[in-house]
DNA sequence: ACCTGAACACCGTTCAAGT
DNA sequence: ACCTGAACACCGTTCAAGT
């Protein structure tokens, strides 16, 4: 014991992720641990805090790698849409499908919160901005006037439209009843705001 | 000790809510467990068990008790408005103040989710109804000929696409620059959601 | 240098025992 | 009947001690 070298810090980081992930899906968010990933890697919780500050930092990876998927799978949703508009369900219904599938991970994206106002790092934060971009490129498509400012907030309407759409109405919190749908939502959603932005010039 | 007959089961409920709050506001969710609502009302934890089935029923109130403030604090917001897009939008503002000023509570109304898919009681479904219902009225004025579904569809859709844009500016997640604040998100996607509406002819 | 094992300060929940 | 105190099975995090 007390000496193994088996493995690189960067191995047993990267082993810490992925055993992560597993609980995640196989136990779901509650019975995420230190302890649970470390046995699952066969070392001690101590050997994690050698690896990792702490849980957060895990999570950290664990969620950049969630947004890897995401946006992979984003892109390939892309891959068959030729209009603007298709292309805007395309990636609100990928988006609802990876909320769908990979739940736990999904909503670990949103609940974690780093800690007495600790900032991300820029390479995660620049995996978020990817995504925006990926839905700046259509909507720049369908109004080529937009300024800057202006398309930079729908896409954060149109993102976070969609993602509260998402939330809500997976979590059972929307009181839908048996007419409605986290689907017909997202198209009433995307269809009226897009509408709205083409035949309006709104008043700042 | 061991038989004090101080207060009713009632009592006990009512302090151990409103010592809750109190340290969901003093010191935020991660800092709320059980032994120190016992505390802080002067019983020990096993108490709590006789009188809640569990930490998530005694969450369950403290939701009931945030619903019912969020609820007044949107109708005296409404109080002051005349037209319905005036009055949608007193309740996105009142709805994004609550968030701002009571956090804590209000992201707990989010997390808290019912542990192995319990079902929430009906009368806490019934003070989410309500929260909807007050945007059911405005919406139906703006546009009286919707059919019930739409209806339905259209209020959730603002309800879902404010909270998201809430949810994220606040927990920054949006990387919003210095031009856009949840403020304008809010003003761009009930203006152009409306107008949508208005001017458009949805297919199904 | 790398890793362990035990400790510390917490959790939610249960329940025999006391009055 | 009401309430306690201790127990059980967990947490995240730290760190002296071992090789």
């Amino acid at each position: 014991m007390a000496r193994r070298n088996d493995h690189s810090r960067e191995q047993i980081q990267q082993m810490a992720i992925t055993a992560a992930i597993g609980i995640l899906n196989e136990e779901g968010p509650g019975q995420l641990s230190t302890r649970k990933v470390a046995s699952a890697i066969g070392y001690t919780v101590g050997t994690l805090y050698l690896v990792f500050r702490n849980l957060d930092e895990l999570l950290l990876h664990v969620n950049a790698a969630t947004l890897d998927e995401l946006h992979s799978a984003i892109r390939s949703a892309l891959a068959n849409q030729h209009t603007p508009v298709e292309q805007l369900k395309a990636i609100a219904f990928s988006y609802l499908e990876f909320a769908r599938h990979q739940y736990a991970r999904w909503s670990l994206l949103y609940s974690h919160q780093l800690q007495n106002g600790e900032q991300a790092p820029a390479w995660f934060n620049d995996k978020v901005n990817a995504l925006f971009g990926l839905v700046e490129i259509p909507l720049k498509t369908v109004k080529p006037d937009m300024s800057h400012k202006d398309l930079v907030c729908a896409t954060r309407v149109l993102w976070s439209g969609v993602h509260g759409a998402c939330e809500l109405a997976l979590n059972n919190k929307l009181r839908l009843g048996d007419e409605v749908s986290a689907d017909v939502l997202i198209h009433s959603m995307i269809d009226n705001y897009l509408a709205g932005l083409a035949c309006e010039q709104v008043t700042a």
